[in-house]
DNA sequence: CGCTTCTTTGAATTTCGTCAAAAGGCGTGG
DNA sequence: CCACGCCTTTTGACGAAATTCAAAGAAGCG
């Protein structure tokens, strides 16, 4: 299923909250909404496959999509999870013009897309553009390069540790006495995030839970201790 | 030891042939040449640490130079090593501004940078320059995103065959019946790369020996069975 | 030639993934 | 509203893989 419930191009007051179009004049702004194409999509809908060509610059406006990518032996990982104001399908852009992940959305949501010329001709009218997209990549390009120390020196307990944490800043509201994770998440999500199987993050979560550091309700992780899941992160193996 | 042999600008020609200036004309290139800093580094020289202030970006013209990370905790990764006409610490570029990595020379270097604000107007003035930083990135971005993936994923000797096999495309050279990589490595080294222990490692790399898979001359890896290499790569776990 | 650094190897231990199965939730349709 | 089936989560037992601990050999360097 990847019909739009609802097309029409986004306000150009929504792009000046995302980082691509920091720093731009107003009437920079309205030329890129116009070059924009909108889309209203449903829960569970696929935005875009691994391998597939003609790459698009994407953004959530509003909702959020997940990032997964599958190795040609099949084990998958989910890269990343993308909120509002949030851009993705950046990474092939200007190089081998095919998308290196899957994109579905987790919950109704409510995307921009631009195509590779409409922003290279953006770009040469305003290098600020340009620059906001190395340093939004470059960022990116850390926090990945944080994940793969990580997986190599962590154990399973502080990645699951350190992949909630992230969650939560990234998409945390607060609720009674805790920060929840906006979004549902199962098991295998939570063991995908955090490099490990759906077993080992199922107990993981279960004993903190007992401990009181977290509380489930309906698929959503509530965050009650952060300050212990914080050591947990941070001590040393074993 | 930080002191330069000796110090020059680089050739414009040197920096055609890198990807962050390609497809530029020649009198730009020679604008490029001059607000470049080159500096000839002796072997084991540090160039910059994590955290250090003050960014400009790094490109080795001949010579190698090893990424590497540490944690809090004191573990620690290589990122990747940069052999000639390759960037680095570009990552930080219009983020922090603090390198988010150390990166220390393998063998004599000559090396180029430019500073932040160098580049911008460069940037300004030659929009494909930034098309350019890019398309690098993303290729960098891909690459670490595929090493979290192994990591998440394989086992132990897989991971350390996916990194041979790297580093003899990345710098090998051909010799009597193999491929040498060009740099001398340790088998921690090995094993940073791999995301394993050196004694990992090390048992690994014996028992490929053993099999007459690789060979080792003075630090130096040999690959003499490619193919096995990259059947063991490819192979399920298991 | 002696010292330091790197590599190899063995044995014990631990972590984590695998196999297997039960229990819990949720929605659908009767 | 209840019963059924499907999907998710939990839990136990087991085994394989890799780390840790320990120490001996080998190689490079002054």
């Amino acid at each position: 299923m990847t019909s739009a419930i609802r097309d029409e191009a986004p306000a150009p007051e929504a792009l000046r909250q995302m980082e691509l179009f920091a720093g731009l004049p107003m009437e920079a702004l309205t030329g890129v909404a116009a070059m924009a194409r909108g889309r209203h999509l449903p829960r569970e809908t696929r935005i875009f496959s691994q391998g597939d060509p003609g790459v698009r610059t994407h953004a959530v406006i509003a909702g959020g999509v997940r990032i997964s990518q599958s190795g040609s032996d099949g084990a998958q990982i989910v890269v990343r999870f993308v909120g509002p104001g949030e851009m993705f399908g950046t990474v092939a852009l200007f190089t081998d013009g095919r998308y290196p992940a899957d994109a579905v959305t987790i919950a109704e949501t409510f995307e921009a897309s631009w195509s590779e010329a409409d922003l290279r001709i953006l770009m040469a009218r305003y290098p600020q553009i340009a620059i906001n997209m190395i340093r939004i990549i470059g960022t990116r390009l850390q926090e990945v390069q944080e994940r793969v120390r990580e997986l190599a020196t962590q154990n399973a307990e502080r990645r699951v540790a350190h992949a909630v944490l992230r969650l939560a800043r990234q998409a945390g509201q607060a609720i009674g006495g805790g920060t929840a994770i906006a979004f549902p998440l199962r098991r295998k999500d939570m063991a995908d995030i955090a490099g490990t199987t759906l077993h080992t993050a199922s107990r993981i979560l279960t004993g903190w839970t007992k401990q009181g550091l977290v509380a489930s309700r309906n698929r959503r992780l509530i965050v009650l201790k952060p300050g212990d899941i914080q050591r947990i992160a941070e001590q040393a193996n074993g």
